[in-house]
RNA sequence: GUGGGCGUAGCUCAGCUGGUAGAGCACUCGGUUGUGGUCCGAGAUGUCGCGGGUUCGAGCCCCGUCGCUCACCCCA
């Protein structure tokens, strides 16, 4: 009887040893710094109701209209695998009334994210981030910090050859007067058809495009940033004040686009020069009709993303991957049925008190245990055969030198502990 | 969704103008009784992604399909 082979889905990201163990590294790297400054953990569903979505990101934007898993389940109602962080978090707030308490709200998670886009070089069908969001509290200084907490998670890693792009996409009255003249301008411009329909749903998509020739066509366009209310200029203005006072550099981008509606005032984005077409390792902004929108209370949030595939990819290119893998302080190879017995508790002892033990298992010749230990790259080794059970005394080895010392199995435990 | 490249042992790949498969690494065992790293020897492993076609004969040619990959697009 011979059965297929099932693969993995297309285009999903996954860890496996070695490699996994970079990989939680970055994760838990890039989100340390949030824990740092009080923010605290949502763990929320990764599946949600499909209008979540298609009303707090936005119908008009690519991740709604064509890249969302959803489906019917059982009950007949529509669900969609969350292809972002932020609408979750706002649901969750309000329908649990946690922007009833002390504002802000400091949020943090972690997980898998889905969007059925043709995959490429950091670019997955399954793809993880870690985020925040500090919600209820218009102030520059909030903005500032969480831009700065994004930064130092990739600082944390070593990440030195990114940059920083911030913008701001002004207040509702700003962004109305820029529009007008905006499509006035795009009037004059030769677009092709699918090119005129995005432009017809949100114009500024258009600075966003590659093209050598759109970028020409766009290079006198009027900027948004041009038409800042004095308000949001000054809140601007502000918010790069903090960031040159914390020394985080950063290059103004007017023709900066985000893909996701809900954007407004600040936003940013971390761009990787090592990393090929998909070099955004994180982005985010500030949200101020979001959380209205989706039912709850007017109020204003800012927040980011950070991509974990995509930054584990930087890591890499950039050649700072620590190597440390799990290497064990004691070896323990039993000869015999009965000495297994022996190394089992002996393990289950020494791992209550702290000490990485491992065993080895199955029927080997010495020879091939002791090849099994060292590439374990256990600090030490001990065998335990009939004699060792019946005296009670072991030859505790230490691999970097080769040197044996009788041990009693009984003050194993403190003997290692003085030696590691 | 559109286009380019690629799919041969666990991994990285070789395979000349078509004659039914190899290397290195890894793995297993051994080099005399219970002690690793080096060295030496031996061994196991593939329906050559899958399905058709051309041919006396296909890993090599043709078609389809699936997958991977890169770019457009989009974004983390």
């Amino acid at each position: 009887m011979k059965y297929e082979k099932i693969q993995a889905p297309k285009g999903v990201s996954e860890y496996a040893p070695p490699l996994s163990a970079a990989f939680e590294w970055v994760r838990e790297s890039l989100i340390a710094p949030a824990k740092l400054a009080g923010y605290q953990l949502m763990e929320l569903p990764v599946f949600e109701d499909t209008a979540l979505f298609s009303r707090g990101v936005g119908e008009s934007t690519d991740v709604v209209s064509k890249e969302m898993y959803t489906f019917e389940d059982r009950g007949g109602r529509s669900i969609t695998l969350r292809p972002e962080g932020t609408a979750g978090v706002m649901r969750a707030v309000i329908e649990k009334g946690l922007d009833r308490g002390q504002l802000p709200l400091k949020v943090w998670y972690s997980g898998q994210f889905f969007r059925a886009e043709r995959p490429q070089a950091g670019r997955y069908r399954q793809f993880y981030q870690v985020g925040i969001e500090a919600i209820g509290l218009d102030d520059p200084a909030i903005d500032a910090e969480v831009i700065a907490i994004a930064d130092q998670g990739f600082k944390s890693l070593g990440l030195r050859n990114y940059r920083l792009e911030i913008t701001s996409l002004g207040d509702a009255k700003s962004r109305a007067a820029h529009r007008v003249d905006l499509l006035k301008y795009i009037e004059k411009v030769d677009l092709d058809e699918p090119t005129r329909a995005r432009a017809a749903i949100n114009p500024l998509r258009l600075f966003d495009d590659k093209r050598p020739e759109m970028k020409a066509a766009m290079q006198d366009a009027p900027l948004l940033l041009d038409y800042l209310s004095a308000e949001s200029l000054a809140n601007f203005n502000q918010v790069k004040k903090y960031l040159d006072l914390l020394g985080i550099k950063y290059i103004v981008n007017p023709r900066m686009v985000r893909g996701l509606d809900y954007y407004t005032g600040t936003t940013f984005e971390f761009i990787h020069e090592d990393l090929g077409a998909q070099s955004g390792i994180g982005g985010g902004g500030r949200y101020d009709g979001l959380m209205e929108i989706l039912g709850g209370q007017s109020l204003s949030g800012i927040g980011f993303g950070l991509g974990v595939d995509r930054a584990l990819l930087a890591a890499q290119a950039e050649g700072v991957i620590s190597e440390d893998q799990f290497t064990s302080d004691l070896f323990i190879i039993p000869l015999g049925e009965e000495q297994k017995s022996v190394a089992l508790t002996l393990a289950t002892t020494l791992r209550n008190a702290g000490i990485r033990t491992e065993i080895a298992f199955g029927d080997r010749a010495l020879k091939a245990a002791m090849k099994a230990a060292d590439k374990s790259g256990s600090s030490y080794v001990v065998i335990i055969g009939e004699d060792e059970v019946a005296s009670g005394v072991v030859e505790l080895k230490r691999m970097s030198d080769g040197s044996l010392t009788s041990v009693k199995i009984s003050e194993l435990q403190k003997a290692l502990a003085g030696a590691l």
